[in-house]
DNA sequence: CTGGGGATGGGGCCC
DNA sequence: GGGGCCCCATCCCCA
């Protein structure tokens, strides 16, 4: 069903979104010789390249390395050595990636998430004291390019790749995490638009935009202003109605 | 200001 | 364990 999202925080400002000066500086580690001219229209996937993060491991050094070489660390000995270059110690940092209180109950996802939010919102000063210092029984892996940790070596490579950037667009050199981002990017050269509206046949390049454009054919606005009752389709533009100043409180 | 499309990021799940 | 995909989430831009 279209969006029925977790009602989250709505945190306007704390995702990096990935504007010109973000792109300046992914540009740093795109291979220069990347081959700007041809257009790999054919076949999808000859566009895709997804360079090992050579060049930005030219900093960063020690990553690949220590990857291999982990072995299960006790609960109490987290594997930072190899992955945390100078991050706090273990024990004390314990920011409890998963255990944003949720009722005592351990949640994984969005807690997690919501506490990356939290993370990436607070200084790293200012965070601790919010967190609930529950000394974790799981490992934590630390990513050392920023304050997130996780519980999975899994979760935690996966999470550099958002660092490291390694597929690289070969039309634009664009960086991305993850392939299946660089292909959804790739759309917008080719204008492949596989998604289509069964309503309309509006066609669209990415599934999510699809479903955000259901909204627009269904009857129900699903996200009502708490103050004036106006109802809207997508909670982001519920969000504008609101700091638009809908609603005096909050 | 609103509505909607486009683009993108990230975590989780499944294979 | 890794890749691919799904879904959620959010921002930007334009009409």
């Amino acid at each position: 069903m279209p969006r029925s999202f977790l009602v989250k925080k709505y945190f306007s400002s704390k995702k990096p979104y990935y504007r010109e000066s973000h792109l300046e500086s992914q540009t740093a580690f795109v291979p220069e010789s990347f081959p700007r001219a041809a257009l790999p229209m054919q076949n999808n996937s000859s566009a895709l390249t997804c360079y090992p993060t050579i060049p930005f491991f030219s900093s960063m050094d020690s990553l690949p390395v220590p990857l291999s070489p982990i072995t299960p660390v006790s609960p109490a000995l987290s594997p930072l050595g190899p992955l945390d270059l100078s991050s706090s110690p273990s024990g004390s940092s314990s920011s409890s990636s998963e255990e944003e209180e949720d009722g005592g109950r351990t949640k994984s996802y969005t807690s997690l998430s919501a506490l990356s939010h939290h993370q990436t919102h607070c200084s790293p000063q200012q965070q601790t004291p919010s967190l609930p210092t529950v000394v974790s029984t799981r490992p934590a892996f630390h990513c050392k390019h920023c304050p997130k940790e996780y519980t999975s070596l899994g979760a935690l490579k996966m999470h550099i790749r958002s660092h490291t950037l390694p597929c690289v667009c070969l039309t634009c050199g664009k960086a991305f995490s993850r392939p299946w981002l660089l292909r959804g990017h790739i759309r917008t050269h080719t204008g492949e638009r596989p998604f289509s509206c069964q309503h309309c046949n509006r066609a669209f390049a990415d599934r999510s935009n699809l479903r955000a454009h259901l909204q627009t054919h269904s009857e129900v606005k699903k996200y009502q202003c708490g103050s004036c009752s106006r109802t809207f389709s997508r909670m982001s533009l519920l969000h504008k109605h609101t700091a638009s100043g809908c609603c005096p409180a909050s």
